[in-house]
DNA sequence: TAAGATAAGAGGGACAT
DNA sequence: ATGTCAGTCTTATCTTA
């Protein structure tokens, strides 16, 4: 893997024409003076910016994220014990080249926060996928997670269940509707465990969450069970009339929108039972039953 | 068969002790 | 820290149209 590509370019240290790239770490460097030219290259091509400047040419390596462990941005001290023009080292030297290694590995990955973080970052990025969830919330949790780590939350807690909430915090701060329920069914966390560490963190990290907006609600449950936009439209009337009259605290918004989006059913006749509405909004009929008892007044 | 009613039980927030 | 209380939601079962 530790493969030396040459490079046609001139070292501006030395002058000489000797760059290679070091194929395990990305670095270009000058293989008689050593001199580092650019690190973390991801790929040879120039990244254009703006169309009409053909002269400047820019490399850059990956963007930097949270959901790596290290934010994408450590370097590596090439495994090889080869030196920068392809020769074995002296005894010595491979020695000394060992202890920086054992060094290295030490102060990056081995103490105990950031093995924990790589674990819980491993977990993120499937939950994510599970989920369906967009880059933007899925960093938004590594940041979360990366606050509960420094604040040690995570004593005596599973990891699995910490980022977890993590996850489900970032959904309710982005206004991403995701229930308590569905995010807990998925990944295997009973609905206590999640919940508990959800105000923990909330409340630890002063965290001020959104309300959740019951508007965003009927999107979903209405593109699952795919109502007309007819519906949802008197729905959402429902719910800003009912909004008014300030009842809606306290309610799930799920189950709102689902008791909103049935009684619009009924308006516009386009028939729908509670039972459907149920398994797409993840609340029980009663509940429905129960806020339509609210809401009913609201229809004109 | 869908919808409504009722009861028992769980879990969490507010508040007092 | 612990207990109580009102309010919410769920599950289960029965009735009604």
């Amino acid at each position: 893997m530790s493969q030396q590509l040459q490079n046609k370019e001139k070292c501006p240290r030395c002058g000489k024409h000797n760059l290679v790239t070091d194929g395990v770490s990305g670095e270009i460097f000058c293989g008689k003076c050593g001199f580092v030219i650019d690190e973390k290259i991801s790929d040879n091509g120039s990244e254009r910016i703006f169309s009409d400047s053909a002269v400047s040419k820019s490399r850059t390596g990956d963007r930097t994220s949270l959901t790596r462990h290290d934010n994408g941005l450590s370097s590596i001290i090439n495994p090889i014990n080869k030196d920068a023009s392809g020769k074995p080292l002296s005894s010595s030297m491979k020695s000394s080249l060992s202890q920086l290694r054992k060094l290295d590995s030490r102060s990056t990955t081995h103490n105990s926060t950031d093995k924990n973080l790589k674990q819980a970052l491993g977990e993120l990025l499937k939950m994510k996928e599970k989920l369906s969830l967009s880059d933007s919330v899925s960093e938004k949790a590594a940041y979360i997670y990366r606050k509960v780590l420094e604040r040690k939350l995570v004593r005596g807690r599973s990891i699995t269940a910490m980022i977890a909430s993590s996850l489900y915090a970032a959904c309710r701060e982005t206004e991403t509707p995701r229930t308590l329920k569905e995010v807990s069914s998925t990944i295997n966390v009973t609905k206590k465990e999640l919940s508990g560490c959800y105000r923990l963190i909330v409340k630890e990290l002063d965290l001020r969450m959104p309300i959740i907006n019951s508007v965003s609600c009927i999107a979903k449950i209405g593109s699952t069970t795919k109502l007309s936009e007819k519906t949802k439209r008197y729905a959402m009337n429902i719910l800003k009339q009912a909004e008014k009259e300030r009842i809606l605290s306290g309610k799930e918004p799920m189950g709102l929108a689902a008791s909103a989006l049935y009684l619009a059913s009924l308006v516009t006749e386009e028939h729908i039972t509670q039972k459907t509405l149920a398994e797409a909004s993840g609340v029980t009929e009663v509940t429905i039953r129960n806020r339509c008892k609210n809401l009913k007044k609201f229809i004109d």
